[in-house]
DNA sequence: CCGTTATGGTTGGTACATGCAATCAGTTGG
DNA sequence: CCAACTGATTGCATGTACCAACCATAACGG
């Protein structure tokens, strides 16, 4: 058998499996305000603000492929970010049924001051970690999320208990 | 000042706020049928079933508290796990208003048809990781959510910016 | 040129997750 | 016994998400 896996690393898994599940229900609740007085931004709308901002102009499509959301699921949080004037949508000159969707000022003004809010949270959360410790995590993070990407993209089945 | 932290420090928690953004949006996604002819164990309550299988029968508001969700929310949650016949609600002895949660036989199988498949499916995204990165990102995780916890369970607004 | 099929996006309907406010029942301390 | 508290549930509102149906435009093939 091509390298078992030692209890060690079954345990590991377990463990990781018990976290992440954990994580992933509790880190919603650090939701923030766009600033003292700025509006709310919705959870899933930092999530678009941020990669639109990172990202430069996108269409509805690619966000929908980044996130792995229904299209329509962006649809309307778009249209809410629209709403609130923190995007805009331009039409596409290359397919008039496209759109580009473009931070506007006030946008990455919301962007920023939210993201410093978060960006402080985590900060506070990790201020006793060492250095090293914080670089490991971001990296393995990152590896995980690439993982994660991996799986939802290709096949949805696959990663099974094993047969089937 | 004590351990201002480098451009490194800043760099990586900036890395891991993003990471995170993207890990629970997500990670939701890969929510999993209690087994081949089992019924759908919905991501909520796989997380109670879990809870109750590893500490033993709880009430509600002990749930409420390790999740850090409202009472009202855990009350649902249960009420159709114990319609689903996944748990009982007995009244508790020591108080009569109380109810003392518990895994029935039907419950602890789903839950280990359901973890099982939980744990393949992060088992098979770590697959090329080294023994050693599990372990970190094992223990990373815990003392991430362990922060986590500490920060939702003390003052909620202390952890701002910095100043203020 | 049209049909046919494909693609980008929106809208309707539905389900789950969650919080707050109000309520009910039972507990505790004057 | 009454007041204040606590465990839990229920009503109501909102956010997130999917699927199906639809509209508009594109791309192809006669």
């Amino acid at each position: 058998m091509q390298s078992v896996g030692s209890e060690t690393d079954l345990a590991s898994v377990e463990s990781i499996e018990q976290e992440l599940t954990l994580l992933v229900r509790r880190a919603q609740k650090v939701h923030l305000r766009g600033g003292p007085t700025e509006q709310v931004v919705e959870r899933a709308a930092y999530g678009i603000l941020a990669w639109l901002h990172d990202t430069g102009p996108l269409r509805s499509s690619e966000l929908a492929a980044h996130f792995h959301l229904d299209a329509s699921t962006i649809s309307r949080q778009v249209a809410a970010l629209e709403q609130a004037g923190l995007v805009t949508r331009e039409p596409d000159a290359d397919d008039r049924r496209a759109l580009r969707l473009r931070l506007t000022d006030r946008g990455k003004k919301v962007l920023s001051t939210t993201r410093a809010e978060r960006r402080g949270v985590v900060r506070e959360l990790l201020r006793s970690w060492s250095p090293e410790d914080l670089a490991r995590f971001a990296s393995l993070l990152a590896a995980f999320n690439a993982g994660l990407d991996e799986h939802l993209t290709g096949d949805p089945h696959t990663a099974e208990g094993g047969q089937r």
